[in-house]
DNA sequence: GCCACGGGTGAAACTTACTTTCACCAAGCG
DNA sequence: CGCTTGGTGAAAGTAAGTTTCACCCGTGGC
C-alpha cells in the first residue's frame, strides 16, 4: 500500500482525533498502539514527552515520530500542542450554570461563584445587545451639550448614579448627584431647557426618582430614565428610556446583576461623551489621575 | 505568613492568560516583554519554540524560562501546551471586540457599546474562573463568625466597599464602611481578635487602605484584600487575598471593568455568608424589602 | 530451498530545544 | 564609596526530538 506521505491534518480544524481514528487501520501495528493511546486520552498524551509516550506504547521514539508524520503533523511538539488544544476544546459542558437560575440550598461556594458570575456576565452582555444605539446617541448628545446634568437614584441605584456623576465630573462635565430626595427636588426645580435629568431605578417604580424626574421635565430639562422594565412608571416621565436586561434571580443575589448592567450602560454613555471631545477629556483624566498619585505606594514589584 | 514565591498556576483551571496579566506588573522588564507577547496572542506563542519567543521578545531563552517559573509553570513545554489549550478554549474574539483593547477613535456608539460590554463581561467571567473557592470559603467563614466587619476602599473601590457594607448589613451582620481615612484608622484601632478588616484596592497600592489594613492586623483582626494584582503591596498586609481579573484597558474606560469584577466577588462572598444562615438572612432581607415598599409606586403593569 | 526485496522496526548517532550555571552590570543602600 | 541585590544574557550542560541505518522478518521469484 503506497501510504500517501501525508494526509494533512492542518486543514482539519475540528477533528484531529477523529482524523486519527479514521486512519487508524492504515497504520502499522506499532503506530496503531501509539494512535490508540492518543485517541483514548489526548490530554494525557499531550502532557507526555515523546520518550514517555513511546515507552507507554511499547515502541521507540522513532515510531512515534513516524506516527506524527503519518497523521500529517510536522513533528511531535506540533502534535502535542494540537492535542492539548483539542482536549481543551472538547470539555466544558458547564451544567451547573442555570441561566437565571437560583442557587440551590446545598450549593458549595464554587457553584455559587460559577452561577453568580454567569448570571452577571449574561446581564452585561444581554444589556448591551438590546441597548438602542440611536437612543444612546441622543442621550450622549444631550449630555454633551447640557449646561448641567442632574443624576438621581435611590438605594442600590444610588451607587450607580454617584458613579456616573463622578465619571462625568472627571471629564469636565458639570454633573450632580443627590442622595437626598429633598435636595434633589430643589435642584430639579432649578433645571431648565438644555439641562439633563438622569434617573436610575431598576424597578422603575421608585417614587422618589420618578417625582424628581417629573419635576425636571416640567422645567424643560431633557429627562432620561435607566431601568430594567421598559413599561414601568418611570418611563412615563422620561424623554429617553434606556433599559438594562438583568433577569433578576431572587432577592438573594442582592440585585448585583442589575447593578452591573446599569454600570455598563453608564460606562457606555461616559465613553460616548468622552469620545465627543477626546482632547479635553484626556487632559482632564490625566490631571485627575495625577492627583491621586501621591496616595499610591511604591511599585507593584516582585518581592523576594 | 510565608508567602510562597511562586503563585502556582496549576490550580487555576480557567485563566492562565488572566493569571499572567495579573502578575504582569510584578514581573521584571524583560519578562514583561515576554508576557505581553504571550497575552496578546497565546496561540501564536504556543506555536513558537523557546528560542523563537526569546528572540521575538528581544531577550534570552533564560528569561523565558524565568518567566515560565514566575507564572507558576514548570518549564517552557508546559507553558506551551497550556497556552495551546487556553487559546483553543476561548471562542473567537469577534474582531470588532478587541479583547482588552482600546476603543478606536472613529468608533460609533454601537461599536463602543459592543466593546465595553464584551470587556466587562469578560472581566466578570475571568474573575470567577480564577477565584479560589477555598480562600473564599475561609473569608466567608471569617465574616460569618466576625464580631464586626470593617470595610475599606478609596475612590472607585469605595463604591464597592460601600455596597458590600450595605449588603452585609441587610442580612444582619455588623459591618462598617468609612469613606474617610482618619475615621477608618480610628475604627481599625478598635478591632480585635475575631473581627474582620476587608480592604479593596484595584491597584493594590492605595496607601490609605494598606495603612488601615495594617493597623487592623496588628490589633489581631483577620485581614482580607481584594485587588487585581496578586503581588501588590496590599497583599503583604492581608491574611487572605482575593483577586479580580480585569485587564484594564486604558483609563478611558474609567476602570468600570475592574469595578464590575469587584462587585461580583463581593456578591459571591455575600451570597456565601447568607447561605450559611439561610433562615436568618431570608428574614432580614424580607424585612428590609418591606421597609422600602412604601417608596414604590403602583405595580409595574402594562400601561393602556 | 535459497536468495533478493521491501516494509516495519529500534538502537544509536545526531540535532535541536530546553535548562542551569555563572559572571557581569546597574541600581539602591548603608 | 564599597556592598549588596536583583536582573540579565552567554555559555555550558542536559534532555528532548529527529534522522540514519542496520536488522529482522515475511514474501515472492528463481
Amino acid at each position: 500500500m503506497a501510504k500517501s506521505p501525508k494526509i494533512s491534518a492542518s486543514q482539519e480544524p475540528g477533528g484531529l482525533i477523529v482524523h486519527i481514528s479514521g486512519l487508524l487501520p492504515s497504520l502499522s501495528p506499532a503506530e496503531q498502539r501509539v494512535a490508540r493511546l492518543v485517541v483514548s486520552d489526548p490530554a494525557a498524551a499531550a502532557r507526555r514527552t515523546i520518550t514517555d509516550l513511546a515507552t507507554a506504547a511499547e515502541t521507540s521514539e522513532a515510531t512515534v515520530i513516524r506516527f506524527c508524520r503519518s497523521v500529517g503533523m510536522d513533528g511531535y511538539p506540533q502534535l502535542r500542542i494540537r492535542l492539548a488544544a483539542e482536549a481543551a476544546r472538547r470539555i466544558e459542558p458547564p451544567d451547573a450554570r442555570v441561566v437565571g437560575g437560583d442557587i440551590p440550598p446545598g450549593a458549595d461556594l464554587a457553584q455559587i461563584i460559577a452561577t453568580i458570575a454567569f448570571n452577571d456576565a449574561r446581564a452585561v452582555e444581554e444589556t448591551a445587545e438590546q441597548l438602542d444605539p440611536a437612543a444612546c446617541e441622543q442621550v450622549v448628545e444631550a449630555i454633551s451639550g447640557a449646561g448641567r446634568i442632574d443624576i438621581y437614584g435611590a438605594g442600590a441605584s444610588g451607587f450607580v448614579a454617584s458613579d456616573f456623576q463622578q465619571k462625568l465630573h472627571r471629564i469636565g462635565r458639570i454633573a450632580f448627584y443627590f442622595p437626598d430626595v429633598h435636595t434633589a427636588l430643589t435642584s430639579a426645580a432649578l433645571l431648565g431647557r438644555g439641562d439633563v435629568a438622569f434617573g436610575i431605578s431598576h424597578t422603575g417604580t421608585t417614587s422618589d426618582v420618578i417625582e424628581v424626574l417629573e419635576q425636571a421635565r416640567t422645567r424643560g430639562a431633557v429627562t432620561v430614565a435607566l431601568t430594567n422594565f421598559p413599561r414601568s412608571p418611570i418611563t412615563e416621565v422620561a424623554d429617553f428610556v434606556l433599559t438594562t436586561a438583568a433577569r433578576e434571580t431572587t432577592y438573594r443575589s442582592g440585585a448585583t446583576a442589575s447593578r452591573l448592567a446599569q454600570l455598563t450602560v453608564v460606562d457606555c454613555l461616559f465613553v460616548g461623551v468622552a469620545a465627543r471631545n477626546r482632547a479635553r477629556a484626556r487632559k482632564a483624566l490625566e490631571a485627575t489621575a495625577e492627583a491621586v498619585q501621591s496616595h499610591r505606594v511604591g511599585a507593584n514589584r516582585r518581592r523576594a
